[in-house]
DNA sequence: TTCGTTAGTGACGAAACGTCACACATTAAC
DNA sequence: GTTAATGTGTGACGTTTCGTCACTAACGAA
């Protein structure tokens, strides 16, 4: 007796997406403290057991929620690691394709964040950690490639003391906790009042660029200036629905 | 008639530190993500009725844990600030206390990082909530209080496009990545096994402070042997007790 | 048509949260 | 000492949410 396939994956795939969009509807509306799988199966057209076929509970779902956003950052990212500009220009644009992303996508954003909780991946199946770190991998790719170019063309040279993937993460760490504190997902506290998270976001790379000597080392105003014109190249989409949202970036108030 | 006043402040301040050292404990046994109030009640000498006194849910206890940590941690960085050591080591210095004391104290690590989600900061009181900022406040003091010494006595300049608070957040903000990243606690995935966190920490913070031509730039040998005498200065107990925990910090691998 | 397998359902029990009606303690007044 | 009034402490209970599982429906092969 031959076991019949009645499901395909491509129609799994689809429910699963939809029942992910659903769910970041909710968060987006709600809040991602008040998601809960009562409300997302009332909302979904499949009943609380199909839910469950696709994500063994709640934290599997952000996870998947989680991956499914860092495809969306990847796509971004990896725009601007292949844009036609000198490399540090292109870390810079790399840089703020995140930002970009945190502004435009909260909801996403929050979910990458709190997936890193263990309390999420303390419960989520092994199939999506394992996609969770394939992912998180595509992403230094493309940080990567920008920065093996540097060291190519010689405009970047690796401190003695350092190899590409120490470098790599210390841009990525360096823009995760600027983005992370400042993008006001995480509710803003203490006297931070007066920092503007693309403001501050600009000075940061580029101290970190500075620290590096990576070249070239453009006068501020043109470095700036030139960085408004890539976005807009780069990511003219995405700035029009910032736009829409309302939330543009600001680079009026650098100096 | 008199309401008469039965509880002292003390009394009840103390019974709040019991309750919040009986939750650090059954965090650090089981995980944050197992922590419920019914466990913490039947640990507690207390009915639920008065810890729900104390904390108005499961959210505001999490908040006050995270209070009470940074208090822990801003002694850390207090005495970091007033080391006697030039300014870029003191800051150097303060970023190593931090990752000290995520190491050594991962619960309450977790719970700070936890406690800036919406999810808790939203169901706090506000009485938490001001405490957390006011805090907050305190711990931005002693980077502060680097900075100023480092522009006052020359060793430090302003970059020409930035304020004393926005260089304070660029320290911030990178160790805060790095620390998050690395530290363990957020558990962690992809291709991050080379990195090791204090090397790391140590080489970002001089980035860093050399794109801020932060002076003396000292050899970079010299540098962390100076680093591993200062700390063992300045945090004998909690290096003793990191060594009791088997992780202690390794300098050796930096090179 | 029948049988075996797979997909889908939603009622249900367990667990956790937070509340509240009540009990107990303390003080003031007489 | 008794009573009244208010402060403090309790844990059983109602509610919400989670995740399961016994059952039904749909489908394909024989």
């Amino acid at each position: 007796m031959t076991p019949p396939k009645l499901l395909d994956e491509a129609a799994l795939r689809q429910r699963e997406l939809h029942i992910i969009n659903s769910a970041v509807i909710l968060i987006e509306r709600y809040g991602i403290e008040n998601l809960t799988m009562d409300k997302l199966v009332s909302v979904v057209p499949f009943s609380k057991g199909t839910v469950y076929k696709h994500f063994i509970g709640k934290e599997d779902l952000l996870l998947a929620i989680s991956n499914h956003s860092i495809e969306v950052l990847g796509d971004l990212f990896y725009r601007a690691h292949q844009f036609g500009a000198c490399t540090r220009s292109r870390m810079l644009l790399l840089n703020f394709s995140y930002l970009i992303y945190a502004i435009l996508y909260p909801a996403l954003f929050q979910c990458v964040l709190c997936a890193k909780s263990p309390n999420v991946l303390g419960k989520s199946s092994s199939k999506n950690i394992h996609e969770a770190e394939s992912l998180e991998g595509k992403l230094m790719t493309s940080i990567h490639g920008i920065v093996e170019a540097g060291l190519a063309d010689g405009s970047l040279i690796l401190p003695s003391n350092m190899d590409v993937q120490q470098l790599c993460f210390s841009n990525w760490s360096m823009a995760y906790g600027t983005i992370t504190l400042l993008s006001g997902e995480v509710e803003q506290c203490s006297g931070r009042t007066n920092l503007i998270v693309e403001r501050e976001l600009f000075n940061v790379s580029n101290l970190l660029f500075d620290g590096l000597n990576w070249t070239p080392a453009d006068q501020l105003s043109n470095h700036c200036q030139q960085l408004k014109l890539a976005l807009a190249q780069l990511f003219p989409d995405e700035l029009a629905e910032m736009k829409v949202k309302g939330r543009e970036l600001n680079f009026d108030s650098f100096y």
